[in-house]
This record gives structure tokens, sequence and C-alpha cells, in this order.
RNA sequence: GCCGCCGUAGCUUAGUUGGUUAAAGCGCCUGAUUGUGGUUCAGGAGAUCAAGGGUUCAAAUCUCUUCGGUGGUACCA
């Protein structure tokens, strides 16, 4: 027998994981949440297939046959017409149709499928000339489902696959809808149950950032890396990395990476982006204009003080009033969204507010370090949307909740609801009593009660026992010959069995005689139903 | 991806100047227990010490490689 000789055996891809009943149990109680606020301002529910069109879900067109870029792609086994951007079939010398295998991807999240459906929504009156960036018609819908991503490092708490629940509105430049989406996103996280203060939305406008690193002279700039000449949107994005990183590594962090660069703990070496001091000390004047601030008013009292005339800058200022404005009429106040100007958020693809959700709370991990989860929620206006797919922009914004990020904050911090009941269980004595279990299962059923009978093959009372117990039923019947002659069930209360007042009785009897009583068959219907209320 | 640490039963861990049958708690299984889940008591199964190579008379222990985990860092649609 070779030793190489390949086999199979059960085990899952990395970065995937079963979920449980009790992790199944809180995700379902996110979602639906979460679902219930969104539907609460007019959202409506869509879904998207989980596999689109490489080439449909965004610049990620992988042009080898590896996988690249993080994302799940592969060719698709049916051949297909090669279509232009005008939906016609592309033809070779002679004239026939040609065809691919096309590039399928498994979408990394769900906006870009909303920018397909919402492109194929609009297909038709964009041919006929009909749509311009000012007119594009009004969608938001909200959807839930399974992403995935091809991360190489797995850290903990992040997966492969894993769930989103997802808003956006397609079709209006209005801050109006960002403030919608922070409020939302503010009522969604306590319909889940996070008390007050200890979350917070932090919201921030990218256009602020843009505006004063160009008011202070950054898009002048000629940075040099090896000889080329650095893109000043690349310069933009690698200045809002490093401030983004202000929470982690502190303002003197942020001024080292701005400059020469520094050591971080580890000992690596980060290099520094070797920015000329004045605009390093720019950036320090608008980072510490903020320590110790806790109102949006003073927020917007600060980023006017620094008198910039910058339109982009004052553009995003008029944005965050309106904003607060809005916010401020309808009652959420500074305890539940939160002004604050050093949010990024990573993408690139954001225009203007953007927002994050926090969670306040800490936890100790199993070596007793002290840990925090991190945003659990993200979002923001990206007018981009739709420029991929049909060559102008929709205006649009929108958030998700990280739903296995906030389970594992629910579970964490012992927020997590008890497990549920499981059926109540109807315990296999005899084969030939299985018509009268059926019949009481069936009876119970209809007075809307989830009841299991026994089916499995080691049958000592015992295992039925320790089986029900696992299941978290709270009441198992036993009918044997007695009972069925003497037209009674004895009825075994679980739960009651759990209580902790019952750990300290000794004596097998007593316990029993406390948790176990005969009910009356005509009578058992209405006494469970009793106990289950 | 880069740097550091770790990898011993299902889980959490003990086990170094390399030296008999690798230890414990929890969990699991069997019984006392009566057709009866908890508690109590008695007993039992379960580990090629992550995998593969090297050094040695001798490796869980030293060394190399790979894989997996973890703490940073980078990236993140």
């Amino acid at each position: 027998m070779s030793k190489n000789k390949r086999g199979v055996f059960p085990r899952k891809i990395k970065g995937f994981r079963d979920i449980n009943p009790e992790l199944n149990q809180l995700r379902t109680k996110i979602i639906t949440k979460a679902a219930e606020v969104y539907r609460k301002y007019g959202y409506e529910h869509w879904d998207t297939p989980s596999i689109e069109y490489a080439d449909n879900l965004g610049k990620y067109m992988p042009d080898k046959d590896t996988i690249e870029e993080g994302v799940y792609s592969f060719r698709n086994p049916e051949n297909e017409p090669v279509y232009t951007n005008k939906g016609e079939e592309l033809r070779d010398n002679d004239n026939s149709v040609i065809m691919e295998n096309h590039y399928l991807s498994m979408r990394y999240d769900l906006t870009a499928p909303l920018a397909r459906l919402y492109s194929e929504k609009v297909w038709q009156s964009y041919m006929q000339g009909n749509l311009t960036e000012k007119n594009m018609p009004l969608f938001r819908r909200y959807q839930f489902g399974k992403v995935f991503r091809y991360e190489a490092k797995l850290d903990p708490g992040r997966f492969r696959e894993f769930w989103q629940i997802d808003f956006d509105t397609v079709g209006t430049n209005d801050v109006s809808a960002d403030a919608e989406a922070c409020m939302i996103l503010s009522d969604a996280m306590e319909a889940i149950g996070l008390k007050r203060n200890t979350y917070i939305v932090n919201v921030n406008d990218r256009k602020i950032l843009k505006g004063f690193l160009e008011n202070i002279g950054v898009f002048k700039l000629k940075i040099e890396d090896d000889g080329k000449i650095l893109q000043s949107e690349y310069l933009e994005q690698a200045i809002l990395r490093i401030i983004d990183k202000v929470d982690k590594i502190y303002l003197k962090g942020v001024l080292e990476e701005l400059g020469k660069g520094r050591t971080d703990i580890s000992g690596a070496k980060i290099i520094g982006l070797d920015l000329p001091e004045s605009i390093i000390s720019g950036i320090n004047n608008y980072l510490s204009a903020f320590e110790n601030i806790k109102t949006r008013a003073e927020i917007i009292e600060k980023l006017t003080e620094f008198n910039i005339t910058n339109d982009i800058f004052n553009e995003g200022l008029e944005e965050l009033k309106k904003i607060d404005l809005l916010l401020k009429n309808i009652g959420y106040k500074d305890d539940r969204i939160m002004f604050t100007p050093t949010l990024v958020r990573g993408m690139a693809y954001y225009t203007g507010p953007v927002f994050e959700v926090n969670s306040l709370q800490t936890y100790k991990d199993h070596k007793g370090r002290k840990r925090a989860v991190g945003a659990i929620c993200g979002g923001g206006r990206y007018d981009g949307l739709v420029k991929n797919l049909l060559g102008i922009k929709a205006p649009a914004t929108g958030a998700s909740i990280g739903v296995d990020r906030l389970a594992e904050l629910l579970m964490l911090t012992n927020q997590n609801d008890d497990l549920e009941d499981g059926p109540v269980f109807i315990v296999m004595f005899d084969d030939n009593l299985m018509p009268e279990y059926q019949k009481i299962a069936a009876e119970l059923r209809n007075a809307g009660i989830e009841t299991e009978v026994y089916y499995g093959s080691q049958k000592q009372l015992k295992k039925q026992m320790k089986y029900a117990d696992k299941k978290n039923s709270p009441i198992a019947l036993l009918i044997g010959e007695n009972e069925f002659k003497e037209g009674v069930v004895t009825v075994k209360n679980l739960k009651l069995g759990k209580d902790k007042s019952m750990q300290t009785i000794q004596d097998r009897n007593e316990w029993q005689s406390k948790i176990q009583k005969q009910v009356k068959r005509e009578n058992l219907i209405e006494y469970i139903s009793k106990i289950i209320k």
C-alpha cells in the first residue's frame, strides 16, 4: 500500500465554518430585527444571485487562471457569446458569433450586485438615451446573504464566507438620505439589543478631508517613487489610510508615518511617506483640533474656525451641517450619532459622507487581555455607482451590518439570549404505541407546539432522555403500556430539572417526584399548552 | 505578504541539563439505578506528542522544512 495514496476524509475549507443552532438563532435575530428597521424606512427586500459575471462585479477581472485580488473566480462551464457594451453579439471575420467561457465571480459584497441589478433595471431607458446623471430613477432596497472573499491571511473573527445585511438608496444627491442611513443604523443596533451608549455611529465627510488636503497643497506635490511621479489620488489614499489609524497608533504614530516612518512594537519598520514639514504640520493641526470634543456642534464650530476657502472642504462642511440639523430635529443626539473628522474608511470609492458603527464595549479574551471588536457596520455615499456598467454615474448611499462580527460581539459580551426551547419530546417505548405517539404529536402541533417523536436506533430510555436534554426540550412525554392502559401520560418537566434549586437534591426519588406528573390523556394538550405558555 | 510566538486525548493544560508503560481536569462511554436527563459513587475508552526529514545508543524535548493557530504589521471591494 502506497503511503501517499490519495484519500478522502471529512474536513472543511479553510476560512469556512459550520454554524450551530445557537449561533444560527443569534444570526437570525440580527437579520430579522435589522430588516424590520429597514422596512420601516421604506426599503424593499431584494435578492440577487451569489455568482455574477466577473466583469459585472467590478474591476476584478482575472486575466489568468489563478484566483487573484481576493475574489473567488472561475470559468463558466457554459460557452456563451461575447457582447459589446451595447449588448450586441461580437462576431469574427466569418460573421460567426464569438463564444467564450466567461469568468464568473462569487459576490464579495452586496453593493456590486446592486449596481448590476440597478443597471439592468434602467438599461432600456439608458439605451434610448433617456438617462442622464440628473434623472437616475430612485431605487431603495435591502438585502442580506452570504458574501465571499478569498482572504490571504485569516485574522480571528474574519472568514472567507460571511453574512451582510445591507441597505442602499440609489438616485439621490440629497445628504438627508445619508442622515437617514445613520438613523437606521442606530435604530437597528438598538432593535438588535445593543443598549444606548454601548455603541456609537461615527460620521465624517470625505469632502472635508479631501478639501483640507487640497488646501494645504497636497495635490501640488510631486512625490517620486523609484523615479515615477505618484498620482495625486494615490497620495490622497495613502495619507487617508494613515489618518484612519489614529485611534490605534495615536497622533504621534500618524505624524511619524507621514514623515520618516516608524518602528512598531513588533519591531517591524514602517516606511514613512516623507512628506514636507508644511504638510505634516497642517495635518497635525487638523487632527489635534478635535481632541476631547464631545458634540457634533463643537466639531462643526472647529471646522468653521479653520476658515478654509477651499470649495470641496466647504461643500463637505455644509453637508455635515445639514445632517446635524436633520438629526437634531428628530432627536438623534450626540450619544447615538457623532461626527468624527478623523474617520476615513478604507474604500476609495466613497465620495461624501461616510459612517461606521463602533462598539464601545470591551471583553476579556481567554488569556485575560482586554479587547474590543471594532467596527460592526460601515457605509457611506458613493456617487460613482453604475459607472463601470453604464458609463454614467448614479448617486448612491447605503450601509451594511457585519452580521457575524455583531453576533460575535453579542456572544463575547454575554448579550446573546438563552437558547430557545427545543421541541416537546415523545419517548419511544413500544413500537405498538407508535400510532398513539404520532396522534399526540399531531395534536400538539395543531396547538402550535413543536413536537418530536423519537426514531433513533438507540432505544434505551436513558439515551432518549439524553437526546432530549441535548436538544433543549422543555418537556418529555412518557407513554408505556401501563400509561396507555390507564389513559394517562407521564409528563416530565425537563426545564424544571435544570433549575438551580433542583441541583442540591441528592435523592433520586425526590428529584423525580418534583418534576414529573401523571396527566389524564384527555387533559394532556391543555396541560402542556399551559406549561409552554 | 512580512516579523515574532505557539502546536501534547473531543476541550483546557502539565511534562527541558534529551533517558522505562506521556499526566491531570472537563467532556465521552459503562454500571450502581428502579422503563427516567441533573447530583453522587465506581469503572472504562480515548494521544504514531501537527506532518515529514535530520542529529543521537536514545527525541514530545535539539535542528530543518511544510502545514495549522496566534500577536503585530500590510492589504481590504
